[in-house]
DNA sequence: TGACGCAACATTGAATACAATATACAAAAA
DNA sequence: TTTTTGTATATTGTATTCAATGTTGCGTCA
């Protein structure tokens, strides 16, 4: 029978202020006073602290002794730093994908594709976002690679405000909707060292797309 | 000017644990009792739980709630799933080393390999140990990308024991010196894509030695 | 007027106390 | 004898308290 999961109050915490950073509502440079979040939270420091102790592990968060714990703000050469590895990693995950994903999973992507193509001519950029995120996970969960998928997803979520903010931003999606059509045809041929080099410029795009964010 | 780093008692303490994991001093399987270790370490239990923490984020050891923290004893499976990533990692790295280090940094490479020589000849395997390990580390260095480094670091050192353990017992070294002079030889022409090829395979040849120790 | 020093306050670091939960063992009932 | 259940004990989870450190602002002196 399947387990109770139990979430000590320290996990619960995190999660909810990972989820605060992702949506902007923690923006990065504001200091996170220990105090005001146990009030805010309703739960005392110790839970909290090794919290954020969790969170500073991650990287979305950076501690100065004694001066307390701020929200990162990384720097240009940082996020392209952050973006080439997401590229690696998922490269290297679309590779193994070619190799391990079972036809019905591919048939999944197929799917989610053609979803992807409804939502950009409805213009409905939310669901575009999300239905893009969700073919880019599976195809690194089907690499069937554990580490590789946890990787990938802290990676990712410490991406996902600023991939967020240009997507909103940018207005030429039609690369990559016809990127993620190559990536589909690749995956179903499977073409693996095509789709690695695919993989890793589509990503090169996505660091163009912020930096275009950055610059205006 | 260069700031002075403090060390807050937590993170001294994570990274001595870190050690004794490493060393095999703290065998996987053992749950980590909270109290026996203030004592033996002489903090109190909060700084000792802030570190603990970092262990599971790191995924060193894992935690059961009301049940303490173990040391993680990574089986076969996932083992390999670490080294083929980690494999993934150091191959991209040493592409992007072949576009960006410099002259000077491939110099010392050259001659780590040339000193890894020597202990290979006397037969030393610690320092061949740890030749070979600073070699992969300075490779992943001239990535450039912080973001790389950091990722590797976590994962190499979760690796730490394994590949210690294995590198006592294999009889075989002989393919992993050739192998090296290639990366070299392929460093030194900036042959980025048969050097990724290289060192993905090096790490292959590790989770094969691995598996022979496990074996018998 | 400006710089230095001191003191009060704010905030984090660490330790301890208390509560919740799990485990082990013994006693009782079937 | 076996199973169950209650209780004692050990261990972790959480809250609170105390100590160390950093910051701010005011007052004094040059």
């Amino acid at each position: 029978m399947e387990p109770i999961h139990r979430q000590p109050l320290a996990l619960q915490v995190a999660s909810r202020i990972r989820d605060l950073i992702a949506t902007d509502q923690f923006p990065p440079g504001i200091p996170l006073k220990e105090v005001n979040l146990c009030k805010q939270l309703s739960v005392s420091r110790t839970p909290l602290r090794e919290a954020l102790k969790q969170l500073i592990a991650e990287g979305l968060v950076e501690q100065i002794p004694y001066r307390g714990v701020v929200v990162c703000n990384p720097d240009q050469a940082s996020i392209e730093q952050m973006l080439e590895l997401l590229g690696a990693l998922e490269g290297f995950a679309g590779e193994m994908a070619c190799l391990r994903a079972t036809p019905e999973e591919i048939d999944a992507i197929r799917v989610s594709t053609q979803h992807m193509h409804e939502t950009y001519e409805k213009d409905e950029r939310l669901s575009y976002y999300k239905i893009n995120q969700s073919i880019h996970r599976s195809i690194v969960e089907f690499s069937k690679n554990g580490e590789l998928i946890r990787s990938h997803e802290r990676l990712n979520s410490r991406l996902y405000r600023i991939r967020f903010l240009s997507n909103r931003r940018t207005d030429r999606w039609h690369t990559a909707i016809e990127e993620h059509d190559a990536i589909l045809r690749n995956l179903e041929q499977r073409e693996g060292l095509k789709l690695n080099k695919l993989l890793r410029e589509h990503l090169g795009h996505t660091w163009t797309k912020v930096k275009d964010l950055y610059d205006s």
